[in-house]
RNA sequence: CGGGAUGUAGCGCAGCUUGGUAGCGCACUUCGUUCGGGACGAAGGGGCCGCAGGUUCGAAUCCUGUCAUCCCGACCA
């Protein structure tokens, strides 16, 4: 290809609609624009990039056995309405789009495949005899996410590989996941991409175990926690560890002490001199569901410790009633809300595990009683400090026996806290967590038979009786790698692409385009590279020599080869984009220097991980 | 959804306080000189100042509304 064809549009300055660094590079390297919010055309230098990585994805899972498909994107409701998803995915901050026909029947756009797929799997899988099957497919997803961002990172209309896994029993589900976990590592690789694999929570998509694979970067929008020996990872929304001990407090009985003003634990402690994890403190929250009634929780910790979401909306989703529906929203009480509800107003800031449900008992329409749930660490104190329900006003030297004397008033406890860098790890003591940023560019699951039973996508196992199928899915987003893989290689200059899925393997430059001998000699390298199998690109613009240089670091070309003053002699420059390596060679002997370096590097990341 | 900011030429920005009909840099076109790290000079082209109302003799500028985009938040009272 040549550049003065390649609708090659560079910008000087950084577009003001970027913040991260690999948003910007793709931006002012012609690789994207923008269309509307989270919403992006893939310019033709881009869209060379997303076929590289997709075909490296095919190759990987072809070799698993896994079939290509392509399933639709229109998605009926009626679909996810027997998976029991539809008002999840659509009401509140649901991701679906949705939209009604002519003749008014509900369609969505889809978010991921799972209805779709399963339902084709009850149609056409019958016997255990045609198990195991795994389809994939690369193809446009559709999410209204809350807050679009970063470019490609968090789109709302993005390309994924995603695939679909049917099994007569746990153990072949186990197989393919394990098989599916080595064939991501073998991908990412190859695309050169530093990725670790860290256990994650499975969100809404459900099921049990589920692995996920990040890049690591700054820009990451995740948290992982990791040990140094290397044994444990862990996205922070899943992560486990050894919370300090509590320093005990010094008190044999009850009293009750007058702390005006002090709502905080740190406000309380400060002014009286306890350590936070003396403490409980209690948040109040309403659980908001798809159709069941709202659902106050009251929820309670150690003061030194940080409540981890995700953990309370698995509790929550796992006690709900079971006409709930899904689990929209887990949110503050608000003296707002409160008075809606026609209740009294609450103390906040001074309310302790004794709460009675008392206090709910003429609510409209939220459940009148509190679900309540407590961590580990807070159940575990023999005496604590925690609020006495009346403004101004704690208890010291309160203990469990004493506030809920009642097996009704008595939190269940449950693993509610955040761990933090710093922690022991559970494995082994002595290890600390460490905290690094991560982009999910791939997430892996073992579904169980949550959507076959639902969608009732049974076979005929070899007894001759019909069971639900077994499932696991596994995605990558590819549009989203391309991006974090700019990401993890750029420099001051612009991208480095890695070889495997750069636009162009090589650039050949004349430094002047009207020098006759440079662009012959240009012609003829460009075409040798051609012909050896190498994918290259000409700058045949009249631009100066500065210009074509700025350009090719831009848009990060793995190698450049330079045909310059030492035309008339033969002599050429090979430049290597990582790094700026240099080196002067003759021109006969460009394709001897340059092939075995780069047959290594299409290789990616590969020996590393052999 | 809450908070903050910004919408002026393809991109980056000034002008707005104090109303008088639009400017700078880059990019683009032509010519000349230059030619190994985003050249220089000259001459050009391109904007319903996001949109809609209002105030005024007159609005990019003041007022109201609306739309869009970006950032922070939507966990610990």
């Amino acid at each position: 290809m040549r550049v003065s064809r390649l609708l090659l549009v560079t910008l000087r300055d950084d577009p003001a609609e970027a913040e991260i660094v690999s948003h910007k590079l793709l931006l002012r390297g012609g690789y994207i624009r923008r269309i509307s919010s989270g919403i992006y055309a893939y310019l033709p230098l881009l869209w060379r990039v997303l076929q590289k990585i997709e075909h490296i994805v095919r190759d990987e899972m072809n070799a698993t056995g896994a079939l290509e498909t392509l399933l639709p994107q229109l998605q009926p409701a009626e679909l996810w309405q027997r998976s029991g998803r539809w008002d999840g995915y659509t009401a509140g901050e649901g991701i679906m789009f949705h939209l009604d026909d002519r003749q008014g029947r509900a369609l969505g756009l889809g978010p991921t495949h799972e209805e779709v797929i399963t339902t084709l799997a009850a149609d056409l899988l019958r016997s255990y005899r045609q198990l195991p099957v795994n389809l994939y497919q690369i193809q446009t997803k559709f999410r209204d996410e809350i807050r679009p961002r970063f470019g490609l990172m968090r789109g709302r209309e993005f390309i994924m590989k995603d695939a679909y896994s049917f099994h007569a029993d746990e153990a072949s589900l186990g197989q393919t996941y394990g098989a599916m976990d080595q064939a991501y590592r073998r991908i990412f690789a190859r695309c050169g991409l530093r990725a670790v694999a860290v256990e994650a929570d499975s969100g809404a998509i459900g099921g049990s175990a589920s692995q996920e694979f990040m890049v690591t970067a700054e820009a990451g929008e995740d948290l992982i926690l990791t040990s140094s020996d290397g044994r444990y990872a862990a996205n922070q929304e899943r992560a486990v560890s050894l919370p300090s001990p509590a320093i005990p407090l010094q008190a044999s009985s009850c009293t009750e002490l007058t702390t005006p003003g002090q709502r905080s634990i740190e406000a309380l402690c400060s002014a009286h001199g306890f350590d936070p994890s003396q403490t409980v403190k209690v948040l109040l929250l309403l659980a908001r569901f798809a159709t069941g009634q709202p659902q106050p929780l009251l929820v309670s910790l150690r003061g030194d410790q940080q409540l981890n979401e995700v953990k309370l909306a698995n509790a929550v989703n796992g006690r709900a009633e079971s006409g709930a529906g899904a689990l929209l929203e887990i949110a503050p009480i608000t003296p707002e809300q409160l008075q809606g509800e026609g209740l009294a107003a609450l103390p906040f800031g001074f309310v302790g595990p004794q709460l009675s449900d008392a206090v709910l008992e003429s609510a409209r329409t939220w459940t009148p009683r509190f679900l309540r749930l407590a961590d580990a660490t807070a159940l575990e104190l023999e005496r604590f400090v925690c609020g006495a329900c009346r403004p101004d006003s704690h208890l010291v030297g309160a203990s469990w026996g004493d506030l809920c004397p009642t097996a009704f008033l008595r939190p269940t406890g449950l693993d509610l806290r955040s761990a933090q860098p710093g922690d022991r790890c559970v494995h082994e003591p002595t290890q600390r967590l460490e905290a690094a940023r991560g982009i999910e560019v791939g997430h892996i699951f073992q579904l169980g038979r949550k959507y076959s039973q639902a969608l009732e996508a049974t076979f005929t196992n070899e007894a001759g009786s019909d069971e639900p199928l077994w499932m696991g899915c596994y995605g990558i987003g590819v549009s989203r790698l391309a991006q974090a893989a700019v990401e993890q290689h750029h420099d001051s200059q612009g991208i480095c692409w890695p070889v495997t899925i750069a636009p162009f393997e090589v650039i050949v430059v004349p430094a002047n385009g009207d020098d006759p001998q440079q662009t012959q000699l240009a012609e003829e390298l460009y075409d040798a590279l051609r012909q050896a199998g190498v994918d290259a690109l000409l700058d045949d613009r009249s631009e100066r020599a500065g210009v074509k240089f700025k350009d090719a670091d831009l848009i990060g070309i793995p190698w450049r080869v330079v045909v310059g003053r030492g035309a008339p002699q033969g002599r050429i420059e090979l430049v290597r984009r990582r790094g700026t390596v240099s080196q002067e060679l003759e021109a006969s002997a460009l394709l001897n220097s340059l092939m075995p370096a780069l047959q290594n590097e299409r290789l990616g990341l590969l020996e590393q991980h052999a």
